[in-house]
DNA sequence: CTGGCTGCAAATCTTTTGCATCCTG
DNA sequence: CAGGATGCAAAAGATTTGCAGCCAG
């Protein structure tokens, strides 16, 4: 616990009841979730959350590199509170988001390129997950 | 001409004077453009033309598989009319879209995957266009 | 001729903004 | 105590929907 509130500190940001609230609830969070997701959550023990305040506090913390803003879905933004370069398996019939963490090193030759500087890589893996694979043989 | 009508009458859709527009800005088209700039391009010549048309035109296009549809700007979608397997060099500045054709076969092990049924990948490579590296000595 | 398409307006959803009030540091 | 955060409502964008009239096949 104190640790936690360790940790929190570190980001240099006010810490209001309303952040520690989403700052738990993405905590060990493999979901991904949209700010509908944050906001229903959160909003059970703090029924006066607004999602202005959800959409302020996650547009702070992917500014202070605390969570990272995912484009995966066209739909709607999702959150990832693991920052460390990784890469996601995305089943197209119920869009879950899964984790993998192989580190794939991809290589652009230099003529492709064409002035381009390269800072990264996101690969997204798409097909069905378990779950549906599951449900569609039902 | 003649050609292009017969490509478009492949695709089993009835062949609307808005849907050849918006399939002749899309013939040979590398900007992976947005609804918005669509209908902006499109209504210039096709002054009646509205934005709900543009919708249904590109959903119906989706579903067809004549385009596909992006997700690499959280903010709006974006197509693609290139429907063959390749990557995108993403400027992190102007949101510029560049594509690659280079062939990555990534591997995932079964375990990884977990049941995920996998169909293929989205590489997005992220970093800064030439244009706008030139910009920033300026 | 007929079903599907267009165009318009209204509705819906996501996200942002303005502002008065509140509260952390 | 001050500056930044919250909460509310309103606004701004993006996208969808309902429906009457139109037109490609």
């Amino acid at each position: 616990m104190k640790d936690k509130i360790k940790k929190y500190k570190q980001l240099n940001i006010k810490l209001t009841p309303q952040r520690l609230a989403i700052l738990d609830y993405f905590e060990g969070n493999r979901m991904h979730p949209s700010v509908d997701q944050i906001y229903k959550h959160v909003s059970k023990r703090f029924p006066s959350m607004s999602y202005a305040t959800v959409y302020n506090v996650v547009n702070t913390l992917v500014k202070h590199n605390v969570i990272k803003e995912l484009s995966i879905d066209p739909d709607k933004k999702r959150f990832d509170p693991d920052i460390h370069t990784h890469h996601h398996l995305v089943c197209i019939k119920c869009k879950k988001i899964i984790d993998i963490d192989i580190d794939y090193s991809l290589h652009v030759p230099e003529q492709a390129l064409d002035g381009f500087l390269l800072m990264g890589n996101n690969i997204e893996f798409y097909g069905i997950c378990a779950d549906c694979r599951k449900k569609d043989k039902n």
